[in-house]
DNA sequence: TAGATTGTTAATCGATTAACAATC
DNA sequence: TAGATTGTTAATCGATTAACAATC
């Protein structure tokens, strides 16, 4: 096994690569070259990225598509179901549950919270919404590893904590702030509004060039 | 005005910069020492960034809190309203629509798109769902500049098909592909289960080193 | 064998960090 | 003036690309 470290992006580019095999399904094998059509990636990248895990290719053929479907499904880890715990029910937080299409990657919302007495108890989407002092108990009883926070901003940091404490160490922080947590943990953030800010740059930078 | 290139990351870190010195109310000036505490970046960093837009610091003092917030509205563009065409009035598409969060900065869905005949004509916070084939118009009518795709995938390529036909440059896809687009667009994606997926892989790298 | 394509090394590119003279 | 902190240059780090020997 190869110990260079392993570019940050270079796992998204695996979930891509994925992505395009599924597509795939006309030969048993794909190149690099062709890979790299398919996801805008060059080829260089495509072959370097598969490196840093083993040697899954042949010389003069390219890729064993089922074979590498494996492989990333194994890198990745997504081979089997993962468990999350969904931590605010509002408007976003409801839709995420309603949102099945991960499901088929594995997975899958068994668990929502929320502090707002008059939503717990509730069921959405076959998912019973529940108070945030069930989170400890409910993470081990039900094999959670992945936490969806989905709060208003000024509870988030709150949240994170409890998540943390609850054992969970890998969050998808949707709430518009950089949660501080310890080493250990994986936090990552969708910002909706760093996001637009960034497009509202790219716009004033167009206007500007005219 | 410089014209070293500038860092695509730059940006984003210069939202959150500004998130910072909204809470830095106390004294009139900050250092990026202190601002490296708040947002985690390094102080060389923050100066960095700020110097690629000129020179807005009095050594031995540091930033005049006022001034920087104003430097940064104006050269992420956000001193003003952005309008959005929300594409997609599904689960994600209607929280987007009840989500004000970023309304405080400007941006403002303030047109709404379904191919959906059952849900043409109804009205959500204020918006009416219209038909994909008013886009060009209401596009032009409202000043659109951005557009968010929340549509199923198989749909995706086609929606942002006409979302560019409309003249827009600026779009934010949730849709879990990676859309092909003409030179001149900027896409920014926000895809769940490429995150989801990278969760993963840290919770399998973890499960090994034990 | 000839042609194709891998895996890998070296070169390049881009971004961050460290260090410090300039300056308020 | 002395102390603090900027703006900038050079060094470092990290990631991507180009090139090609190895190999099926």
């Amino acid at each position: 096994m190869h110990k260079e470290k392993i570019p940050k992006l270079t796992i998204p580019r695996l979930s891509l690569y994925y992505r395009a095999l599924l597509e795939s399904r006309e030969s048993a094998f794909i190149s690099s070259e062709e890979l790299s059509k398919l996801t805008q990636f060059s080829a260089a990248q495509v072959r370097k990225d598969l490196t840093y895990f083993g040697e899954f290719g042949t010389p003069g053929k390219g890729y064993r598509i089922v074979e590498l479907k494996e492989v990333i499904l194994k890198i990745l880890g997504t081979g089997r179901q993962r468990n999350i715990a969904l931590i605010g029910a509002g408007n976003l937080g409801l839709a995420l549950l309603a949102y099945r299409g991960f499901a088929v990657q594995g997975f899958r919302i068994v668990a929502a919270f929320d502090s707002n007495l008059s939503k717990i108890g509730k069921t959405f989407e076959g998912v019973l919404i529940r108070g945030m002092n069930e989170l400890p108990q409910v993470v081990r009883n039900k094999n959670i590893e992945i936490a969806i926070i989905a709060v208003p901003a000024n509870v988030a940091q709150e949240a994170v904590n409890k998540v943390i404490k609850s054992g969970i160490t890998a969050i998808l922080n949707f709430a518009p702030i950089r949660p501080k947590a310890p080493k250990g943990e994986e936090i990552l953030n969708i910002d909706l509004s760093i996001e637009l800010e960034r497009l509202s740059y790219f716009l004033k930078r167009k206007s500007k060039k005219v």
